[in-house]
DNA sequence: GAGTGGTCTAGACCACCCG
DNA sequence: GGGTGGTCTAGACCACTCG
C-alpha cells in the first residue's frame, strides 16, 4: 500500500481491543438483511466520526465475531462501504477508513424539483410546449427507435427561487408516455413519472456536457444577455434493463449552474 | 490450485436447449482466480454477441454446474458484470444482458495522452510554466492542505492535432512531488505520474463543469474569439486511502471539446 | 409448485504484509 | 509467524415470479 510521504496528521495508533466500538451485537431486525445492518452500523460509525478518516476498522474475522456472523456476510457488508468510497481494503494489512469522504448526492441521478427542495430552494417549472411527433435521427439514435417513430416531446422553463436556470426538453417513446398528465411536468422529472406508470426502474443515465453561447430566443428565456455563457447538457436516462426511457436536451445558464461528477480509475 | 485440469467433458451431452453457449468447461488457468475466468467467459460472450441484448443468460445453478463451480463463485462472477453495466438480475426470475451497453470509456479517469492515442488524435503539450507556491485557500481546500503550505504548479497548453484544447493548471502537494522531471508533464497526466512515483494506487475524481467565456489571454492561447464559449473543468483526483493527490483547472474550447458522465440512480 | 435469485453458514486454503 | 484480506466450497433456507 502507500507509503505517502510525511503524513503529518497520525493521532490514531489506539491500542487494541477499541471494543467498544462498532459492536453492539446486533438486535437482528427481522426482515432487514444481516448485511444491510452491519454495513448501516458501520456506515453511522463513519459518518458520527467514532471511525476516524484513515483510521483501521476491525478485521472481518473480528466483525463476524462481533456482530456473531460469519465472514462472507461481513465481506458483503464491506464492500458496499467500499463501492460508496467509505472505505478501502488493503491485501494483508486491513481495511481503513477513507480519509475525504465525496459527497455522492451531487453525481446521482436526481429528480429536478426533489434536489431543489433538499437545498432549501424553491423549483418551479413553466410549460412550453407539449407535442407528439415523429423521432428525428439525433433522438431515434438516443432512445434506441427507429427513425420517424412517434415520441413526446415536452418543453419547459425551469426555476429556483423565481429565476429561470433552464431551457429543458424532454424526448419520451410515446408507448411509454400515455396518460401522462400535463401539470406533473410541472412537479416531477419526466423520467420520475415514467418510472412511476410503467413499473419500470430507473438505473443510470449518460450525460455529454458542452459550453455554447446563448442565442436571441435563449436569452430572453433565461433573462440573461446575448452571447452569455450556457452549458449545454444532453442526457439519456436508461432503465434496469438498458432501455432508454428518456433524452433530455438542458439549456443551463452558465453562471447559475455548475455540474459535478464523479469519476472512477 | 492446479487441479491438474479435470473436467472431464463426457458428461456434456446434457441435452439442455442453448448448452453450446458460455460453458467451454473452463480450462481453470492456474493463478487466475475462477470468478475472473468466468466473468471474461461471459463478458465475451456478450461482446461477442452470442448472447443478445434482452437474452436470459443461464442460472447460477446452471452456471455454477456447467463451470464446476460453487453458486457464490459464479455470483461473484456476475456481481461484476452488473457493476459494469452488462447484465442486470431480477429476482424470481432470471439474470439478463442489458439492452444499451453504456461506452465507460467516456466516464473513466483517463489520462489525457493515452486517451487521445485510443482515438487516433495526436496529443501533444506546451509547459508554460512550473512554480513552486503557497496554496491559496481554494487549492488547500481541494487539496485538504493547510492555507500556505507548498504546491507545485504546472501550467501547460494540451493540443490535439496540433490545435489547441485546453489551458490546463495542475497543482499538486508538494511532498508529492518531488523530482518529478519537466519533460514528463508533456506526455502524461501529473496524477499519473505521482502514482508511478509514491506508490500509490489513484481511485476516483470528482469534476465540477461550468461553461465561461473566453477572456482575451485564454482566447490568444486557444486561437478562439474573445468572447467564445470555454468548458472550465475543475478536478480533483483522490488515492485509494481518499487523499488528494492533484487538483487541476482546465479551460477547454467549448467547440471542440465535449465531456461525458455516467449518472447513477 | 418449480425455478430463480437473495441471503447466510462454517469452514478451508491461499497470498500478502509486517515485525 | 501471525494477522490480514482474497478466493472458494457445498451446502441451506428464504422471497419472489410465473404458469
Amino acid at each position: 500500500m502507500q507509503k505517502s510521504v510525511g503524513p503529518n496528521e497520525d493521532t490514531n495508533t489506539t491500542p487494541e481491543s477499541n471494543a467498544k466500538r462498532i459492536s453492539p451485537p446486533l438486535s437482528k431486525i427481522p426482515g432487514v438483511p444481516l448485511y444491510v445492518q452491519i454495513r448501516e452500523a458501520v456506515r453511522r460509525e463513519i459518518t458520527d466520526g467514532d471511525l476516524q478518516p484513515g483510521e483501521r476498522i476491525p478485521s472481518e474475522d473480528e466483525l463476524g465475531t462481533r456482530f456473531g456472523v460469519s465472514r462472507m456476510t461481513v465481506r458483503k457488508a464491506i464492500a458496499d462501504l467500499i463501492q460508496d468510497g467509505l472505505l478501502y481494503r488493503s491485501h494483508g494489512v486491513g481495511t481503513f477508513v477513507t480519509q475525504v469522504q465525496i459527497d455522492r448526492d451531487h453525481t446521482r441521478l436526481t429528480d429536478f424539483f426533489e434536489s431543489a427542495q433538499e437545498q432549501g430552494l424553491e423549483a418551479t417549472a413553466s410549460l412550453l410546449s407539449r407535442e407528439r411527433i415523429r423521432a428525428n435521427p439525433k433522438v431515434a439514435q438516443a432512445l434506441a427507435l427507429e427513425e420517424g417513430e412517434e415520441i413526446l416531446r415536452i418543453g419547459s422553463l425551469r426555476s429556483l427561487d423565481g429565476e429561470p436556470i433552464t431551457l429543458h426538453y424532454a424526448h419520451v417513446p410515446a408507448k411509454l408516455a400515455t396518460d401522462l398528465p400535463t401539470e406533473e411536468f410541472l412537479y416531477h422529472s419526466v423520467w420520475l413519472l415514467i418510472e412511476n406508470r410503467n413499473s419500470l426502474k430507473v438505473k443510470r443515465a449518460v450525460e455529454h456536457l458542452e459550453a455554447q453561447l446563448a442565442d436571441r430566443a435563449l436569452a430572453r428565456l433565461l433573462q440573461i444577455e446575448r452571447g452569455a455563457p450556457v452549458l449545454y447538457k444532453e442526457r439519456t436516462v436508461f432503465a434496469e434493463d438498458g432501455t432508454p426511457v428518456e433524452y433530455e436536451e438542458c439549456y443551463n445558464r452558465g453562471d447559475r449552474y455548475r455540474c459535478s461528477v464523479i469519476l472512477h480509475h
